[in-house]
Formats: structure tokens, C-alpha cells, sequence
DNA sequence: GTTCCACTTCAAGACGACTTGAGGTCAAGG
DNA sequence: CCTTGACCTCAAGTCGTCTTGAAGTGGAAC
């Protein structure tokens, strides 16, 4: 396959293929004249890349957890319990947004929960992770007509 | 107050408290020549900053959020409901890379739960949303003495 | 054998949230 | 009055994940 059959049915721009070959996450068999080549393992690999990724792990994470010993395990399960950690705070914090948005004192200074949370906020901060959003994908160029 | 003194007792540096300036986040309650002089209530105001960062809010998100008039309830149920879709993905994933750490076989290519997971990844890739890790707060400079 | 154009490389740009550094200001203490 | 040094501003740099653009290459169709 030529890279961009790989970009088409693996749903990722050309570009990135090449920034994950250039991190060394993917490879092709070889190159035909100037051209990379790829087998149909390329997808399946491009696919573990996909869901480790959404765990949260950073690429240059997944090249280690990918590495020559195949799968890194421990990796794996740390990785497991920090999600556990994340998945607790995370519940926590929908439910006191949710009881925000409901409290009807009209400033957030007169809800006794939310007063709680600024609390807690205020004596450990959290700080310690952050949970960007999407991003919208904004896909363009570069792309087989 | 100086900045001096919210940065310590939030626990943020200076720096940062100019960017959420800049950003129209907080504002100091005047000057004292050229220095930002702070009141209490910004702290209550950093914190409530903290909590809905930590809930996945941008800053130019939270600007809209903590508009004139006060919190944008809609913002937070929005929010809230977002945080249950991406927990419940969490938790899945979770299960399936602790799966995967305890699977027995070779490489990852034997095991039929994590093929399932792979399998779905690639019919309907995630992609939509990423959790960068914590970054190690590289603390450093402007610290008063 | 010439043309076409999907591919190639490499450098640079984009974005979000800050940090860093150079050079300047000014209130307070000696 | 002079020095000190915590503060100031503004521009530029950082980090991770890509994207974009310019300029070049070469297989395949004609």
C-alpha cells in the first residue's frame, strides 16, 4: 500500500504517518522509488497506537511501551491506576459542576458546595493534571482526490 | 497584597497570575506605583479558576464561563455531561489495558480481548479527545527570598 | 521519452498555556 | 539622596503534536 491507502482507511492525514515513523512508532516494509510501502499490519499497529493514545499516553510513551520486548506491562498497569485515580477525580468533579449549575443562589459565593470545593481547592490545589479538549480535528490538504 | 503573596498562597507563580490577567481571568484591585495590589477575594477567585481548569475548561472557555453575569450554568451542565461520556470511555479503556497486562499470551496479537478492542479502533477510530499527562509542574524562578 | 502528479524532504508555522530574559521603574530603608 | 530589589513590560522561547509550504523525485500512463 501506498501511504496514502494507509492514511485512508487508518483515518489519519499522511503527515502524521510520517511524524510517527519519524518517532519511531511505525515503520513501512519499504519504499517503492522514493515512495513508502505498507503491509496491512501498519493498521492494526496504528490502531493499538490509537487506543493507548487515548489512554493518555504521550508518544514518546508509546514508543517505550512498544518497544522490542513487546508490550510493556507494568506500563500498562500503572497506567490502569492512574485512569482509576483520574476516572475518581474526574466523577467528582461532574458532580459538583452538576450541583453548580443547579444551585440557585444567584453567585456561586452563597453555595455551600461549591463554597466546600473552593475549600478543598483552595488548601491542596490540583494542578496536577489538565484535560484538554478535543480540538474540533480540523483535517485538511493533502489528501487523494 | 503583592503578587508576591497571592502567588505563594495559590500556590501559582507570578507569571502565571500576569497571563490570567492578560487573559481577562483576574484583575488586582489597583496599584501601588506600578505593582499590582490584590485582596483576598482573588484567591476565591483563583481557586474557582483551579477547579473548573481541572474539570477540562480552556481559559478562553472560563473566560466565557465567569462572564459578567456570573456563572454560565448552561456551560457547566455541558461540561458535566461531557465529563460522563469521557468517564465511562476511561473506564473502558481501563479495563482493557489492565486486560491486556494480565492477557498470558506472547504479544498482544493473541489475546482476543485486546483484537476486539483494536478491532473496534479501527471501525470507529477515537481520536476525539486526548489526555495529556501532568507535565511534572516545572516549578523555577521568581520566588521571593 | 515526455508528462503528470502523488509522493518525497526539510524547515517553519500553529496552538495553548505558560516561562524566561532583558531592560526599566519606583517605594522603602539606610 | 541613593541604593536596593521586588516589581514592571514586552518579546521571545518552550513543549508536544502535528500541519503547511516550497522545492524536488520518479513510477506509470500516454
Amino acid at each position: 500500500m501506498d501511504i496514502a491507502d494507509v492514511a485512508q482507511r487508518a483515518g489519519l492525514p499522511a503527515s502524521t504517518l510520517r511524524y510517527y515513523e519519524e518517532k519511531g512508532l511505525i515503520a513501512p516494509t519499504g519504499r517503492h522509488g522514493l515512495r513508502r510501502q505498507y503491509d496491512e499490519a501498519v493498521l492494526e499497529r496504528l490502531a493499538l497506537i490509537g487506543v493507548v493514545r487515548s489512554a493518555g499516553f504521550s508518544l514518546d510513551e508509546i514508543g517505550r511501551l512498544l518497544g522490542e520486548r513487546g508490550l510493556d506491562r507494568e506500563m500498562l498497569t500503572a497506567r490502569a491506576e492512574e485512569l482509576d485515580r483520574t476516572i475518581t477525580e474526574l466523577a467528582a468533579l461532574r458532580d459538583s459542576l452538576r450541583h453548580a449549575a443547579a444551585c440557585p443562589a444567584p453567585t456561586h459565593r452563597e453555595c455551600p458546595s461549591f463554597q466546600q470545593l473552593l475549600r478543598a481547592e483552595l488548601d491542596h490545589p490540583v494542578r496536577t493534571r489538565t484535560f484538554p479538549r478535543p480540538a474540533g480535528i480540523a483535517r485538511s490538504g493533502e489528501r487523494r482526490s
